[in-house]
DNA sequence: ACTAGACCCTGACGTTACGTGAGGGTCAAG
DNA sequence: CTTGACCCTCACGTAACGTCAGGGTCTAGT
């Protein structure tokens, strides 16, 4: 038996009210319902909703969140590294707000008038959509997308299986490559990453080789990606990220 | 000639419709008009602009933005300092989620659930209503205190260069008892914290013991404030905070 | 002087994410 | 059975604008 609506608004998140909202737009329904209409929320709720106050703190529209997170692809490990990403940029931008203020309190003591520009130019700053357009690449918008999605909703078990034994399977390829000293322009290191942009083309949605490289890239730049690879061997990801580069130099 | 709707809203912060919206609620009028109704923000214009994003970065709501900055005692500069603070804690706040991030990934690569409390207490835990409150204290809210920002409006301009005056004779009394060695909590120097009390008290709003013990460790909290008073004496400051708490402990 | 384009104005409906309250049912303890 | 705490759905209201309609103003070019 779960928490009532109650039991998990006095955690301090969200009213009982918002729950209600939440579910009625289908945002976070509740895995349990009693007979007389009580919602029940289990732990997997619960991870849900965190999921959903961290987009909501970072500035998401809930009409957004919904669309991410109901994404076939929609991994919560990538999905955290991504909020954490964007709780870093928010937390620089808080610090340029800092600054801001000095800068106004220097003006006023030396009796000076600031540039209009500079007034204002730290507002704004932090701006969710670009994280959006991210997101949406990582987890797609395009009617081939959605086609994708409907396709992805029909696998089964062992079909998650496979793909995450392929997956696997040339991460560790990768490793292997790498291992014998191969660069990360070689033809092997190159046909390896092509497979695995095939992969999720193929399994998930389009996958351009831009896309390809801004993926390589986010490898490198969050540091639990970088673990993940680096864990099969050291250096892996960056020789991921060089070998998706090179081979998005090859096509063109 | 100040700027038009358009150039403001270029300079990046906000849009024309939204400073059409702050003239329709009061809160900020642009100090010109043209014959057709043209709106034309001039320098303080902007300064007052502003402001009012910093408070609205903060999560403060339009209409307690207007009555703070209405407020006959509001100050830039201490609004500055408050946003300055305000602006750390909330980056601070940033840290904790995403100290909250890492432990929700840990959990997942552990296949541990987290505790209910332990994954929403980071959420909302930034609130403005504490320094809305703070704000209330320092700029007023009550009936008396309204009274008395009736009563400061009509103050001329000798009245203000009084005020200034007496508060500046106060700091040198203070700067003088510190340097001939008096404790903070002598006669004299509680006299002189009592004194201070009531120019606040007699010519701007109630200001009971409890809200001036809360100013003295603002001043000594404050870096710009801890500077004012610093720059009379070193360490003035907190001989200051120590003198207002004396006082207040003296009145029981 | 006329025209076109950029920008201004006021007015008003719509959006987003809930807050608040009405009216009534459910559950558990006394 | 009663009472109090909590649940439900429904629906109006709020805050802070976004968007659009309809029309005026200003400036440069013709």
């Amino acid at each position: 038996m779960g928490r009532t609506v109650g039991e998990v608004a006095a955690l301090g998140a969200v009213s009982v009210r918002t729950l209600h909202h939440y579910d009625a737009i289908g945002l976070l329904s509740p895995s349990e319902r009693s007979p007389a209409g009580y919602r029940f929320y289990g732990d997997a709720d619960l991870e849900r909703l965190q999921q959903v106050l961290f987009f909501r703190e970072l500035g998401f529209g809930l009409a957004e969140i919904g669309r991410i997170m109901s994404d076939a692809t929609f991994d919560r490990l990538e999905a955290l590294l991504l909020q954490r990403r964007m709780l870093e940029e928010k937390a620089r931008q808080l610090g340029h707000m800092i600054d801001a203020v000095d800068d106004a309190v220097d003006a006023m003591e030396k009796g000076e008038v600031m540039d209009d520009k500079d007034m204002f130019e730290v507002f704004g700053e932090f701006d969710p959509k670009q994280y959006e357009q991210e997101a949406r690449e990582r987890w797609g918008s395009t009617d081939a997308y959605k086609e994708s999605v409907e396709r992805a909703k029909k696998y089964t078990k062992d079909d998650w299986k496979q793909v995450k034994d392929d997956q696997e399977r040339v991460s560790l390829a990768f490793a292997d490559a790498m291992g014998r000293g191969l660069p990360a322009d070689s033809r092997e290191a190159m046909d390896l990453a092509e497979e695995h942009r095939l992969q999720i083309d193929r399994r998930f949605y389009p996958c351009s080789h831009q896309m390809h490289v801004g993926l390589g890239t986010m490898y490198v730049a969050d540091p639990r990606f970088a673990r993940h690879y680096d864990d099969f061997r050291p250096g892996l990801a960056q020789y991921v990220c060089d070998a998706i580069r090179a081979n998005a130099k090859r096509a063109g």
